[in-house]
DNA sequence: ATGAAAGCGCTAACAT
DNA sequence: ATGTTAGCGCTTTCAT
């Protein structure tokens, strides 16, 4: 083992000599080092022939079980890692699933479609190669090129918010994530915003609310249109109706930071005679406006007035007072279906929509 | 360009001729097929040798132009990629750096980590390999086996918050980012958090508030310690002493689902003779906390009495009325710093220590 | 059940 | 300024 500079040349050269690298620590403290052998090397160790190691480590049945037993052990004492390098050239296949998280980063609840998706990577063997991004900027063109580079079998990309995407066509391809494109080239993965809403409303007037009011996102958000119906339907198979108590309340477009328009809105419908008796919101971070709103106007969530939402984004849902009883997208399964879609290949403009969870807490 | 199933075959076969691969695009629509070809074929096209296009692709000056020229066009239009697979073989160096993002989804701002190292890595033309792992679990062997299959010349570590950390030495240098490890074998770069503490003070102290009070996070927590030193000291750099105004307000241990005790030490704070102007919390989410504690004391943040804090999380510190005043953690810089010191090297136990930036809202 | 030979696509080393 | 040769570590193909 090397210990310092000097005995470094020797011990590497012995290390050398035994057909190994010895990658040294950083610094100079003793460590077991890992030795990054071949399976030349191991072979001649193990006294067969490079092929029967090979069969060995790709679990090839047609192995005397003496000889893989002895194999294993060299393989396990040497802490031998097959190249991937090696394998993907020779075996002209990457197993390489590259996954393009665009603008993931300004949410904490979708990183769950990161982990659905890597899940799966693992399950089924294959290697995630994982990138934040902007899209537009040079970070989606490193991205890609690196994919590339990598000879990636498919690409997964990852949206913010459930929205349309134009992705051009490329030669590798490419599952839709929380987003869709028009022309149903790509096959997409997306929550089920009509059933979370519809959902979420059916629960409402079950427990007896009867004039909720639905601040809903922007216009120009996918999922506010869905939503909207969604809402709409459920209260008219509870016998209600409630297409007249939808607002937008969302000003900002779409990727601007986050306007609010709840204080006239509340104010109007606070103000009206018939006073609703539920807040719904497009969003927790809405509601979490919605909270300080209503505390401005002397009214607590949860007694005065129920507050629902959807999202369940950590930690605002848990650490509203009272806790946000909120719809919660199934993101770490749209990652799973998204990964699962990407290996075993999808059908041209395959659309899945999953049903979101209801989380409740003490808003509702 | 294939178009069908049927005549798939045929093309195909012609594209082989043409030492091509072409990868077919998901579905059947018309598309601009990727031709991934090689460099020999180059070659052959441009009527040079392999080496003269290797040449080229690596920006060897010593290519006449004119040949550089019709290589490029050749590449150009191919939309050639080089593999990355038998450049690393070939050259022995993978130039893969792993980011083992441990816990790092449960907040947003920490995303920041993540892309300040990716940023450097791709200035450097380094490959990072980004993982979001929980340490312990089966999803930190994956990305470890995965790392060294590809041959990781330097691993990043990251954790979620400043903390100890017992990384067992391995053949790969490791870089800690946002933690440490007690024996110094691993270079580490963190906040420095007895200056997010002693600037944030300083301030506090030159704008006239003489009685703050700091709600400081568990005393497992590295950083209550450097935070709780870095207030004392500037308190009593202004002429104050404040070592009886800091209270331990986080109950929960480090990792457990977050507990505060605000309720209480706000109520003594309070009922106090000499009453807080201001109340220092340790994160962010717990100046959520004490605004909606605040409120119920029928107090408002920025109007009866100031808040502060740190983390500048996204985007409650923004969405928080008033807006939250709170120091903002480095963590694109650290993640700068990391990938710098992955990719040249660090000195055994070298620790960065980065700065911390105020925020400037309206609760102070 | 095991092995030998070839070669994936690239770059290092050495010509010319 | 350009070309030739060899070989990285593995898996494929074919033989035994």
């Amino acid at each position: 083992m090397p210990q310092a500079s000097e005995e470094g040349g020797a011990a590497k050269g012995v290390a050398v000599a035994l057909g190994l690298v010895i990658v040294a620590p950083i610094g100079n403290c003793p460590t077991k080092a890992i030795a990054l052998s071949t399976q030349r090397e191991i072979a001649r160790r193990a006294k067969t022939s490079l092929k029967t190691v090979s069969r060995v480590i790709n679990r090839d049945p047609l192995v005397n079980a003496e000889t893989r037993a002895r194999i294993e052990a060299i393989i396990a004492e040497t802490g031998y890692e097959p190249s991937q390098a090696a394998r993907m050239m020779r075996s002209q296949r990457s197993n390489v699933i590259g996954f393009l998280a665009d603008g993931v980063a300004t949410t904490t609840s979708s990183i769950d479609l990161v982990r659905g998706a890597q899940d799966v990577a693992w399950e089924r063997g294959k290697q995630m190669m994982l990138f934040n991004i902007e899209r537009g900027t040079q970070s989606a063109d490193m991205a890609d090129s690196q994919l590339a580079a990598f000879r990636a079998e498919a690409i997964i990309y990852a949206a913010i918010f459930h929205q349309e995407v134009d992705i051009a066509p490329t030669g590798v391809p490419h599952v839709l994530l929380n987003c869709f494109d028009k022309s149903g080239r790509h096959a997409a993965v997306v929550p089920d915003d009509y059933q979370l809403a519809f959902e979420l409303t059916r629960i409402i007037y079950e427990r007896g609310y009867r004039r909720p009011v639905f601040l809903n996102l922007g216009t120009d958000i996918v999922a506010s249109h869905l939503r909207g119906k969604g809402f709409v339907d459920a209260a008219r198979a509870a016998g209600y109706e409630a297409s007249g108590r939808m607002h937008t309340a969302v000003l900002s477009p779409a990727g601007a930071p986050t306007k609010f328009g709840t204080r006239a809105i509340l104010a109007e419908v606070l103000g009206a005679d018939e006073k609703p008796d539920l807040i719904l919101c497009g969003q927790d971070i809405m509601a979490m406006n919605v909270y300080f709103e209503l505390g401005e106007l002397g009214l607590k969530p949860g007694r005065d007035i129920a507050v629902a939402s959807f999202d369940n984004l950590d930690p605002i849902a848990g650490l509203l007072q009272p806790g946000l009883s909120t719809m919660e997208l199934p993101y770490y399964d749209m990652g799973r279906a998204a990964m699962t879609l990407a290996i075993d290949g999808a059908k041209e403009g395959q659309t899945l929509r999953l049903k979101g969870k209801f989380i409740e807490r003490h808003s509702l």
